[in-house]
DNA sequence: CTGGACATTTGATATAAATCAATTCTGCTC
DNA sequence: GAGCAGAATTGATTTATATCAAATGTCCAG
């Protein structure tokens, strides 16, 4: 990694209160790159030798079961992705490709492995890594189990808009068809959930 | 908790490896309890003073939105949970009750957050069992919108057989009624499922 | 063993969502 | 700006699953 870069990531979440040293020794070994767009970073079953953190740009993690393929998440700058794999030494369950131009930190596992479990601050920030990742399957799965589809585009729309400090309108930042593939349901199927009689839309900023 | 106790929760994985006075200053400051059949143990939204562990029986974990309810894990020993919540100090997301009598080890959050922080074995179990439910619920996820339900029901049966050493014959250990919601289906559907034409059955043991 | 509570099954029907097919829209290249 | 590829929409239909209702099965207390 340049020298350049070091600052800037050393004062990620995941690394700013790390021990000096052990962070320098890391970093040594890492790699950042810039990604294209529509790059497939890694797939299902592949040994897990590098944990990824994205730091600028876009990631889709996805699934695929016979034919069929799935959204899993869409992650934003600062994520780590994969640390349950990395960490547990267990092939990937999901695949990673990048949605626009991204910046990727990649870190050999068996460092990361070793360093998590040397730091107290780097373990206490991938335990809340995994903790975030756990929270977020696990509210994912009720919303599948418990929710129909527009009901889980409206509730996908509010934390949008949460996220946007309750911003009353704002552009969705993936394509459609991605979209509904996170939300569970058809590209058609969607469409409609958007349609008339779905949504009020008497609701206008003051 | 009783001294006689001690040894047998001193050998589970979570605590093994972990430094004998740290593991001896956590267990006197928690309890382990029996609790008879469908109790419920805590509920979505309260603050997580304990961290429980499952000894002995079978727990559920499940959660409601609205008038609806949905099973989202069934546990069997050993197994910590809510352990995400507790790390990180965030109100539960999920409630649980005992399905059959059973043993549970309680450990206030406050200590065991801070026993994590402070011994490498005890994290590196915490790190394991998170990774466990991240990797149940990821799983779970992909489960529900990449198969339809006969299909999980199939997938349950054989990993259920698969945990029985490939066994050809076995008892369900749970209410067909939980079943079906932990497969997010009804049990009218479930029933249906299991139903004539829906799974070979010359498939017989040597 | 009998009655009753509750779980499960079965049947009829309604609803949500997927699928198939065609059309319109959008952004882009030449 | 014409032409084109991919995205999104719209419409018609099918399929999976939920819902409602009733019948049957199971377990247990007395």
């Amino acid at each position: 990694m340049r020298t350049a870069e070091k600052p800037e990531i050393a004062a990620l979440p995941l690394f700013a209160a790390m021990d000096a040293d052990q962070r320098e020794r890391i970093f040594a070994a890492s790699f950042l790159q810039v990604f294209p767009p529509s790059l497939n970073l890694f797939d299902t079953g592949q040994k897990p030798d590098l944990l990824h953190i994205l730091v600028d740009g876009a990631v889709e993690l996805f699934t695929a079961n016979g034919d069929r393929t799935t959204t899993m998440a869409i992650l934003r700058p600062v994520r780590s992705f994969i640390l349950a794999a990395a960490y547990t030494d267990q092939p990937y369950l999901m695949s990673a490709r990048t949605l626009s131009s991204s910046r990727i930190m990649m870190i050999p596992s068996a460092l990361i492995r070793d360093a998590i479990d040397n730091d107290r601050a780097l373990m206490q920030g991938a335990m809340n890594e995994l903790s975030f990742g756990f929270r977020y399957f696990r509210r994912a799965l009720t919303d599948m189990k418990l929710r129909q589809s527009v009901e889980r585009l409206g509730n996908y729309l509010l934390v949008e808009s949460d996220e946007r400090g309750g911003a009353f309108q704002f552009d969705i930042p993936i394509e459609k068809r991605t979209l509904a593939s996170l939300l569970g349901m058809t590209p058609e199927n969607l469409s409609r959930a958007f349609g008339p009689g779905r949504f009020r839309t008497d609701l206008r900023p003051p």
